[in-house]
DNA sequence: GTCTATATAGGGATAGAC
DNA sequence: GTCTATCCCTATATAGAC
């Protein structure tokens, strides 16, 4: 293979990638296998040779979305995360939510017609909350924090609503337009997210924050 | 009109409260027009005497829909509201959105492709944020809450996500079995907004908070 | 107002040739 | 691997009789 040129994709690749940018941008419901042999210029028998059946497709961008979160809720461990540390990480999990943002728009319908998807799914959700309430916790051990186990419980789950959904609620406020400068409403939903955090946080770390906040919103 | 007998519904209204509920337990995508003649047992035609199609259906649910909303979401004017108030006000809030979840549970898909219900549908979220904002603001004014203007500003928008979506969310997390115990999918949606309230309540009215919170969950 | 019958359209998916 | 042709099914919606 020369070196010169990068390979071509292979179709069943280019199938899953124009598959994704075509669920986000119009809601898988209203992309059909037609739509998306059409863009790709192939006929819709040779998308059935690679995949199955539609849902094969979604299942296949649910397992690239589900590596990626994973990875994204990872904990760093070795120490108390600080403010910045907060920030970046939960940067990342609102690009993540963000690239394969289709699944967020049409959850209900996805998870209740596959109950693998639900599974996996609901499993992530978990995830979410249990990591928002160990980092809270962490905090709360270093000093920097101050809450009862009771505050961290219902915090973690807000926490998670407002990561799961602030995309979806950006995108009913402002007109479609609007919505496609990416990186001013993940900015705004780490902001959103860590607000909710601040007043729990002891005067300095709030400080902090509220300088890292004003750094990285526009 | 004997009065020893209810008046039987019209079909016209037999259709509407049938449609909402089956669109509340199954999802409106999965609800043919089909499926509502069938469980009133009259024919599809006759439905489609009624009503011009499907999308008519939703949006005079909507209707119905709209006007509980603007009666709930309206705030008590004579004074700053108590702990109490606040948690009947959000509970009603929550009661008319669990009547008409269906729309709540494929809101870009019924939004993308009906622009009055988009339009009418971000009044109603854009007036939630607002709400919660004069709502904050009249408690820091009585004295009883300890808040920026910037601090109220993202308050607000987190509580209308949460008041928005938290049904959606308790949905993943829970079997769809255990979902139909209305009453306390509702009480822990008002504990989960009130809890991002606490923080900047004086001590004692947080404390009032934290006891009818007690005593309505569970 | 209500029914039966049917038109129309579109999406998912397969068969078989190349 | 890819294409063409086609089948099947389901959903919306209408026509016309009663």
């Amino acid at each position: 293979m020369p070196l010169s040129e990068p390979a071509p994709m292979k179709t069943r690749d280019r199938i899953l990638q124009t598959s994704l940018q075509l669920f986000n941008e119009h809601g898988e419901p209203r992309i059909t296998t037609n739509h998306i042999a059409d863009e790709l210029d192939i006929s819709p028998g040779n998308l059935y040779y690679h995949f199955r059946n539609k849902d094969d497709i979604i299942w296949l961008l649910f397992e690239q979305f589900e590596r990626r979160m994973d990875a994204a809720l990872q904990v760093p461990e070795r120490r108390a995360p600080d403010m910045e540390d907060m920030w970046l990480y939960l940067h990342l999990v609102f690009e993540t939510i963000w690239e394969y943002r289709f699944f967020y728009r049409d959850l209900d319908n996805l998870l209740s017609r596959n109950k693998k998807l639900r599974t996996h799914f609901r499993r992530i959700i978990e995830r979410k909350v249990t990591t928002a309430a160990a980092i809270c916790q962490g905090l709360v051990d270093a000093g920097v924090m101050n809450a009862t186990a009771e505050d961290i419980a219902a915090l973690a789950r807000n926490i998670a609503v407002v990561a799961t959904y602030w995309l979806n609620f950006q995108r009913i406020r402002t007109s479609a337009a609007t919505v496609n400068q990416d990186s001013d409403h993940l900015a705004l939903g780490v902001y959103q997210v860590l607000s909710q955090v601040a007043p729990f946080l002891r005067s300095d770390a709030r400080q902090l924050l509220h300088h890292i906040s004003r750094e990285y919103l526009t």
